[in-house]
DNA sequence: TAATAAATACCAACTGGTCGGTTTGTATAA
DNA sequence: TTATACAAACCGACCAGTTGGTATTTATTA
């Protein structure tokens, strides 16, 4: 129990009863939320910072008591949030499995029913963001690069112990296909959004379900 | 020839010499010229009037004689040069082939060596503007819409042709095969603007052009 | 008291958009 | 051919509102 918390990247609950350090985190948490909500929903550069603080509940200089700019805020809105997504949704199904091409059906029906806590209409947050940041920001940019490959290579790793144990194709190359995995998935999500068409999706679902089924030996 | 004039809904070409009209539409095309390049590179909501008017070499005055509006410059714009784009790139080729496979591949391929004039760093302008756009503007989005429509049903059509004439598989959906063939499109560019690495599209393209073969009879 | 947290008031820069007025080209008519 | 009338094209100062960010003050708690 104890381990399971100290793996995670969550902040460590603050304590319920107030105090300087409780207040000030949760006010710090509140606006790394509402932060986050706001540039999910608008973009980095669209997402306005008095919205920001009127979401969080808190003032201007409450913000930057906590953050020295807008900049610095988003960084550490989207660390927050993002990463935890990833692990939780593909990096750890996928540690534990042999049978990848099972799993990631699994994970992509999961999104289809929307059960992964996102709004397809709304597209993937790390899709949203790594599209407006990318090329403007090299912060945002190593971060998402960063964040891209462990996903990738948590499928790859996946794909070649699935070779392994006899449930996928020994000629394909992993990192080809993970990184084929990835691209897909953000494009069918992409495409939802463009056309706000769930069906979209459906349809590229059923072709991508036969393409992962031809990798089986 | 009147008949092919009359359908085109482009403007019929200016003529050279300087004359009310003639300035007027040169003024008007720079300035559509100038929104699409601000547009693509800053997105819709970031890009400034101000900056558009520089690179057009006109002021404000001009800018709102010829359009009412932002949101009307930028649909215009968008107009301008999206959807010749995707014509002439995938439309027409696939029109006239009986092998459909082959000629998504040498599409894909001309997009990896930038042949397409789009720089892979700064991403697709569809992928960039739809993802931006799409459920925050009803005009957009279904400007968008339309379009991947045309896109996806080019390629179905041309599919269902290469499987009457035995160079695509039977047994596979042409309608689900064109979202996916889309939506992978949409999704390597993607990776390649969010990771600022080409390597990552000829990894994915490499696991791409496998799927595509094994829609091969 | 000392230090942290939060609130208030404010700033310059920039946003999309407006408006009165000027320039330019063309059609008409003497 | 030349003067006149007119409208399209263009200009740039200006508007109200918003942006991210700052400086100062007040409240809270160890």
């Amino acid at each position: 129990m104890a381990e399971n918390l100290e793996r995670t990247n969550l902040p460590v609950a603050a304590p319920v009863h107030d105090g300087r350090l409780a207040r000030g985190s949760r006010t710090r948490q509140a606006l790394l939320d509402a932060a986050f909500f706001e540039i999910y929903e608008q973009g980095f550069r669209s997402a306005s910072l008095n919205e920001i603080i009127r979401k969080a509940g808190c003032t201007k200089g409450s913000l930057y008591h906590h953050f020295p700019d807008k900049h610095a805020l988003g960084l550490a809105a989207v660390a927050d949030h993002m990463g935890a997504h990833i692990d939780q949704t593909w990096i750890e199904p996928l540690a534990r499995t042999d049978d990848p091409l099972t799993s990631i059906r699994l994970i992509i029906k999961r999104y289809a029913n929307e059960e992964q806590g996102i709004d397809p209409l709304r597209g993937c947050p790390f899709q949203n963001l790594s599209q407006e940041m990318s090329g403007i920001d090299k912060d945002f940019q190593s971060y998402f690069t960063d964040l891209f490959n462990r996903w990738r290579g948590a499928i790859a790793a996946a794909l070649a112990r699935g070779q392994a144990k006899g449930t996928v194709r020994k000629d394909i190359d992993p990192e080809c296909v993970a990184t084929l995995v990835v691209a897909s998935h953000q494009g069918i999500t992409s495409m939802i959004k463009a056309t706000q068409d769930r069906n979209v999706g459906q349809a590229a679902a059923t072709a991508f379900f036969d393409y992962l089924d031809s990798l089986r030996p």
